[in-house]
DNA sequence: GTTTATCGAGTTTTT
DNA sequence: CTCGATAAAC
């Protein structure tokens, strides 16, 4: 296929910098693949020499594949195709001697933040659930803005804020003491680094000549900060976004960013792509007049060329298994009449929990499925427990990981000891591993404890030898021997069945760190600690290639299906308090919320579903849904509601639910 | 001091 | 369903 006159320019120009403004759908990943392409083949830059930066992993991966396919993977070799935080912690691995770290750092996930933050803070915040996750996110906001402790103190404005700053000196004096960076982290020191040393500014512009930016509406400040330092005065450079698809500035995200751009480069070149080649012009009107409801910070006009396509449908359920079965129930028969595959569905939903029910409907039914994105595998405690262990064979200073493995499987070393291992190691200002190994310790401890703790210890020292002096693959193997961690998990687990699923999620990321460990044609062999911190990125979803190839439906939620595609869509929940989701409501950010419905409904090509439940249980409680004011803001000729307007009274609605299962009759006789 | 049992409560989105 | 806290048994 040939570009259009707007990709066109888009892939062109290349003598400065290039905004490229890209509604959904406008081909805009095909752009920058061209673009990496013309760049090499025809401009002369050299491959390590140019990087190409997303959000997701998937993404990242993705592109990588494709640009591979598309100028041949030697020529591909050494291009820089990777999330901001992946590129954050190459540059730190690469400089950890200007930072001050040590080798082998710790990469701490969310939940190990929150665990420390809990551990620091229980005279101050007393426990208190929500006020510790105010402060996590509080802590998140100031790294993503570019601030330090002693900055945060200046300009804290109350109480709490002051006593927040505190909180995040300590935090990060602790982080430091552990040798362990949190994911902000990854962005914040390159970029700090980056602005106060002109060494290693020159160093990386020289490495990085040319920077492409994915989504860039979803940068937040330092990200942005980080961009402008690698560019540098050349300002060599491509960013696609599009502020309509904004959804993460709950995280931190600056769409604004987009108009700062044309500020601090007045030469800017702004490009437009405008035609969808993706969806019906029925679906891309809708997404349009939804979106319509937005302030914008670009006028965009999307259009599209294809057939006007089939009307959008609202389907009722009574209450959420219910609305699970019809989805499925829909799915089957949609493709029975249409001779489709499974793999043309996906369904998206809000919130992760929402899988469950899908996933258990799907099953039932004997319909292939694949749950992409999904936060559950890393979650899954026997997961956290191996990657515990592999975190302290790493790096031992890793008191978090420590507290979690030491005892586990039981090794007779229990709060008390840990309590007395914790103050010595305080007083003496070690880590809690280290103080393992000081003589004085027995002053402190009975014998039996001194002995189980030695013991642990000598076995994590050994391993992590063993793994650095070439085996590391004999090495985790003969540690997950070593532990017992099957005969473990068959004692704590309530039937031999979630016993064995557990074993073999241990046997997937035991296959994920050996492939990582060997590397294969697109990446290179990593070691034990890259490995460790790659995993915590989550970086390996699409890795598995062989059931990528399956005829699956696809399940997601909204957020992590923005950049896909397909061709039957199912929104699940279109319901008041779940998209909006309440916490928007209250805090008045509803237009996100509707930028998330208008990246859902420009996901689909050919057709669209929306689902929603007459009542839903909540904690117990069942409770009456009424449907999103999206889909009273869809324009009404392309919608078809399954029956009836949207506004019905009770005996309506059970009116409704008889005829739904008649009416249902009637298409299976067809 | 450590382990096991039982109950209760809680689910937005991601690196 | 699964984590966390609290209480009774080893």
């Amino acid at each position: 296929m040939k570009l259009n006159p707007a990709q066109n320019d888009a892939v062109h120009y290349v003598s400065g910098p290039c905004l490229v403004l890209a509604g959904a759908g406008s081909g805009k990943t095909r752009v920058i693949i061209n673009k990496i392409g013309y760049l090499v083949e025809k401009c002369g830059y050299k491959a390590s020499n140019i990087a190409a930066v997303t959000f997701t992993n998937k993404a990242a991966r993705e592109m990588k594949e494709r640009v591979a396919q598309s100028m041949g993977r030697k020529e591909a070799r050494g291009l820089w195709i990777s999330t901001f935080h992946t590129l954050g912690l190459e540059i730190i691995k690469r400089e950890h001697k200007v930072l001050g770290l040590k080798p082998g750092f710790s990469l701490f996930d969310d939940q190990d933040t929150l665990a420390l933050l809990k551990e620091l803070t229980q005279d101050e915040l007393d426990e208190d659930k929500d006020l510790l996750k105010a402060l996590a996110s509080t802590i998140s906001n100031w790294k993503g803005g570019l601030v330090i402790p002693e900055h945060a103190r200046k300009i804290a404005k109350d109480e709490q804020q002051h006593l927040f700053a505190m909180l995040y000196q300590r935090y990060a004096q602790h982080m430091k003491a552990y040798n362990a960076l949190d994911f902000d982290d990854l962005i914040l020191m390159p970029t700090l680094l980056l602005r106060h040393h002109e060494e290693v500014r020159t160093r990386w512009q020289t490495k990085i000549q040319y920077l492409l930016v994915d989504e860039y509406q979803d940068t937040n400040t330092s990200q942005y900060e980080m961009v402008k330092l690698l560019v540098g005065d050349r300002a060599r450079f491509t960013v696609v976004g599009d502020d309509d698809q904004s959804i993460y500035s709950w995280r931190g995200a600056k769409p604004q960013n987009l108009v700062l751009l044309g500020k601090d480069f007045p030469q800017l070149k702004l490009i437009k792509l405008e035609q969808n080649y993706r969806s019906s012009q029925r679906i891309l009107r809708a997404a349009n007049i939804l979106i319509a409801n937005n302030p914008h910070v670009y006028d965009k006009a999307l259009f599209s060329e294809l057939a006007y396509g089939e009307p959008l449908r609202v389907l009722f359920a009574a209450n959420e298994e219910q609305e699970a079965e019809r989805v499925v129930a829909e799915i089957v028969r949609h493709k029975f009449v249409g001779r489709t595959q499974f793999g043309d569905y996906a369904i998206l939903y809000r919130g992760n929990h929402q899988s469950r029910l899908l996933e258990r409907a799907l099953m039932t039914n004997r319909i292939p499925y694949k749950l992409s994105g999904g936060t559950s595998f890393f979650a899954r405690a026997e997961i956290k427990d191996i990657m515990g262990y592999l975190k302290l064979v790493v790096n031992p200073d890793d008191d978090n990981a420590f507290l979690r493995i030491v005892n586990l499987p039981k090794r007779g070393i229990g709060p008390s000891t840990l309590e007395r291992l914790g103050n010595f190691a305080n007083e003496k200002h070690i880590s809690m591993f280290a103080a393992i190994f000081e003589p004085e310790l027995n002053h402190h401890l009975p014998p039996a404890a001194m002995s189980s703790l030695y013991q642990f210890g000598r076995f994590i020292v050994e391993t992590g030898d063993h793994a650095e002096r070439g085996e590391p693959v004999e090495a985790v193997k003969h540690l997950i021997r070593k532990i017992n961690y099957e005969d473990y998990l068959y004692e704590t687990s309530t039937s031999a069945k979630a016993a064995e699923m557990r074993m073999k999620n241990i046997s997937e990321l035991y296959r994920w760190v050996t492939e990582m460990l060997a590397g294969d044609e697109l990446d290179e062999p990593m070691t034990l600690p890259e490995v460790v911190t790659r995993l915590t990125l989550r970086d390996m979803m699409e890795r598995n290639s062989e059931d990528e190839g399956g005829d699956q439906v696809q399940l997601m939620t909204l957020h992590a299906s923005k950049g896909l595609e397909f061709p039957f869509v199912f929104m699940v929940g279109v319901e008041e308090r779940i998209l909006p989701h309440q916490t928007s409501i209250d805090e008045d950010n509803v237009d996100e919320e509707r930028r998330l419905a208008y990246v859902g409904i420009t996901r689909a090509q050919r057709e669209l579903w929306f689902t929603l439940c007459r009542e839903r249980r909540q904690f117990g409680e069942t409770m009456r849904c009424e449907p999103s004011r999206f889909l009273l803001e869809l324009p009404q000729d392309d919608v078809v509601w399954e029956n009836r307007k949207p506004q019905q009274t009770e005996q309506e609605r059970m009116q409704t639910g008889r005829a739904n299962i008649s009416s249902l009759r009637d298409m299976f006789k067809k």
